[in-house]
DNA sequence: TCAGATTCATCAAACGTTTGATCATTTGGG
DNA sequence: CCCAAATGATCAAACGTTTGATGAATCTGA
């Protein structure tokens, strides 16, 4: 960075977004200030909503929302094998191995040997978590209404149309999946 | 959940969302559904940037993301407290703490103890720091243009704002900030 | 002035995640 | 049939994060 330019006197969680892209296209002009700015605001945005959803609902009840997704899964798909779960919940085999250490130990699943396949591990959840699960979902979901209702129903899909569009756009652009 | 339904065949990554949306509703009529699909699908979007961006191109050369931010933060703005980076990089005093002991120890930034106020932390670059932020920050715009070339350019412009506008939102929603 | 409250930073324990290695089971080709 | 390759799960080490506690410096108001 040759030309220095002077930050401005506040510096917060809100101007940065602004500064960061019009600093660095300025300092660097092969800088594609679109693409940072997309993906800037979706990683603040989803922090946003992640923080408030998980200090808000699933910590003073003891769960994690990675251990909340879990037993949602379970909850809606009924038992299933363990490497399906660590698919729909968007994590990797070896962070549910560690996940389901925790979620055993407070009685709210169970692993089970699958009988077909003897490497194999079968989940479920177990009477504690299903008598669980339906009230913190409430609360969550709650919080997520709060939250929805920033946009309106049109925005709304809209945004999720983009996202999704953006998932689908994953293929092209090469992208590292979890294993 | 008294009418279960049995999973489909194939329960993916994919079909996850909308399996669950569609279950959920119709198991517990008072969920707000696409307040679900919002935050569902606005988690698996960020979910997916972040993995790749993470292990394509800042754990290949020993760095983490959030190392990433924070280094970033400070080479677009200049030396500055500890508590505005934390801030404007979206972690928590606590956690940007823990997170300067390594990128101390890998020579990227230094601690200084202010002089107007000897509690508070002044950071800035060391000259390896400086060496290394451009090189990783081109690699990680780079795979931002990927993932941004899923959209139009208007797509990106309203993603953005949408975006924008439920932060926004986030006041009204009550939802609980980062101290 | 000075004692109580506030602010800044760090620590400790617990947790979820990543990468790379290990072990057990199953599959497939010769 | 048998052995090599592939698959499923776990482990170990390192990391970033959270909450709650502790210690040091600064500020405030009586």
């Amino acid at each position: 960075m040759t030309h220095n330019t002077a930050p401005p006197d506040e510096l917060t969680f809100w101007s940065f977004v602004d500064y960061a892209v019009q600093k660095a296209e300025r300092e660097l002009p092969s800088v594609n200030a679109e693409a940072m700015r997309m993906v800037l605001t979706l990683n603040r945005a989803t922090s946003m909503v992640v923080y408030d959803l998980e200090s808000s609902v699933h910590r003073p009840r003891g769960w994690t929302w990675p251990g909340f997704r879990v037993l949602f899964a379970l909850w809606l798909a009924g038992p299933m094998e363990a490497k399906t779960t660590a698919e729909i919940s968007g994590m990797s085999r070896a962070a549910l191995s560690a996940l389901l250490n925790t979620l055993e130990r407070d009685g709210l699943l169970s692993r089970q040997r699958a009988t077909h396949d003897r490497r194999a591990l079968q989940l479920s959840l177990t009477e504690a978590g299903y008598g669980a699960i339906l009230g913190v979902f409430r609360a969550h979901n709650r919080r997520e209404s709060a939250w929805a209702e920033a946009l309106e129903p049109e925005e709304r899909r809209e945004l999720v149309r983009l996202l999704n569009k953006l998932m689908a756009g994953s293929t092209d652009a090469q992208a590292k999946f979890r294993s």
